[in-house]
DNA sequence: TACTCTATTTAGTCTAGACTAAATAGAGTA
DNA sequence: TACTCTATTTAGTCTAGACTAAATAGAGTA
């Protein structure tokens, strides 16, 4: 792995979240999530593709996807990340809306012999606080089936398996509400055209979503 | 406590430790502990010293002390080091030689909310694994008479409390000789003229060490 | 086929923090 | 009182990674 800055690795994790589905990360895409001017991401993305390896590969006006380079790099970072949020709810004691963000700083500066020792105490996870899943030591990833609470039929039985990891607010509300990976529902009413949908957990009182949110829960069907 | 970068954290911890014995930091003496060009410390020097509030009080040509400000940033920082240190050879099974280069980038990017939790796991620690006094929270530093193996005299029983923590490949030699914190000897022989001193530990070996090392360690005497 | 609009890029700046090479202050010596 | 030597500073560069303002490619529309 060459040495690349904390800036150039949050590039890369971010271009690597946008291809997931295959598609090239935009511009605007990236500068959006980086809270930065498209300019400056231009700019970026050309010397990216200018390194020796290229860690990406960039078609001007097309956007860019990663290289095996790139997405190397990425997926250690985020395995840093992962582990990081798991070992301070775990370790320390930090509320599960409190890690992301100190995650993202620690992730550039920790040592391959910190990321071991971490795991290790831990004893290897494969998933983190929010039940995203954590890349392994040769970067392969556990795979599950998900489904976004949008796309499940009425009526269904569910599991929640990852909620979005990064809006505190958000979190504090799933906790509340008792929405954590683990948790079982039944899918009340599917609405997409109100873009609603209502889960119903355990005699309590119905929960309706709205598609924004319920697009980023992702969930088991169980029956 | 104003925002201040990685390097700029470096450089007031740096100014900190020379500057223990009241007389102003030198700009070569900054320069080499750094691994840094003495032009680039006199540029930094002059930012410091321009900084709203000031850091430091620099003086052309006769070095720099800290501001109150600039010291606080400093023992924040160093409280950060000793920390984690402490942290990672407890809890995470580092060894003592290991830990220094890791903590010096951490230090930076950890929020007072780690620190706290951190300093909370571990029982609020006084001392690092090296015997370095840990900065309170109140940024108050533990207090102790300690003496260099240098200014014991010969025959005395004396007790370990401190020794150097940046230099790995010593640090494995002392663990390797038992000299560590809480070791207790007696001073063989004192002779500044060869410019060794003699420790004698439990019916082992005598062991030498020069005046170079011995001014490093640093002990309590018994009697 | 020309027009419009938006996403993106280009051009030019700025800052922090490093560097090298050359100048110099001033302590100590002749 | 002038000279020498070393530590330090000055002057000028460079790089990464941000910014703003202006230009433009090209998809979609008239
Ligand atoms: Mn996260
Ligand atoms: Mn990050
Ligand atoms: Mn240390
Ligand atoms: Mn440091």
């Amino acid at each position: 792995m060459q040495k690349t800055s904390p800036p150039v690795q949050d590039y890369l994790k971010t271009i690597y979240e946008l291809t997931r589905e295959g598609r090239p990360a935009s511009t605007n895409a990236i500068a959006e999530r980086l809270r930065l001017q498209p300019a400056s991401v231009t700019g970026m993305l050309q010397r990216l593709a200018a390194r020796q390896p290229p860690l990406v590969t960039y078609r001007k006006r097309h956007g860019v996807q990663l290289t095996p380079a790139g997405r190397r790099v990425a997926l250690e970072v985020i395995r840093h990340h992962r582990l990081l949020e798991t070992f301070l709810v775990e370790k320390l004691g930090f509320r599960w809306d409190e890690v992301h963000e100190e995650a993202c700083r620690l992730e550039h500066v920790i040592s391959e012999r910190m990321e071991e020792r971490i795991a290790a105490v831990l004893g290897d996870p494969l998933f983190d606080p929010h039940g995203a899943p954590i890349p392994r030591a040769d970067l392969t990833l556990p795979q599950r089936e998900e489904l976004p609470l949008t796309q499940v039929p009425g009526g269904s039985r569910i599991r929640i398996l990852r909620v979005p990891d990064d809006d505190p607010a958000l979190l504090r509300r799933l906790d509340a509400l008792q929405l954590r990976p683990g948790t079982e529902a039944r899918i009340r009413t599917q609405s997409p055209l109100e873009a609603v949908v209502t889960l119903e957990v355990a005699g309590r009182p119905p929960i309706p979503l709205g598609y924004p949110v319920g697009a980023l829960v992702f969930v088991e069907v169980l029956s």
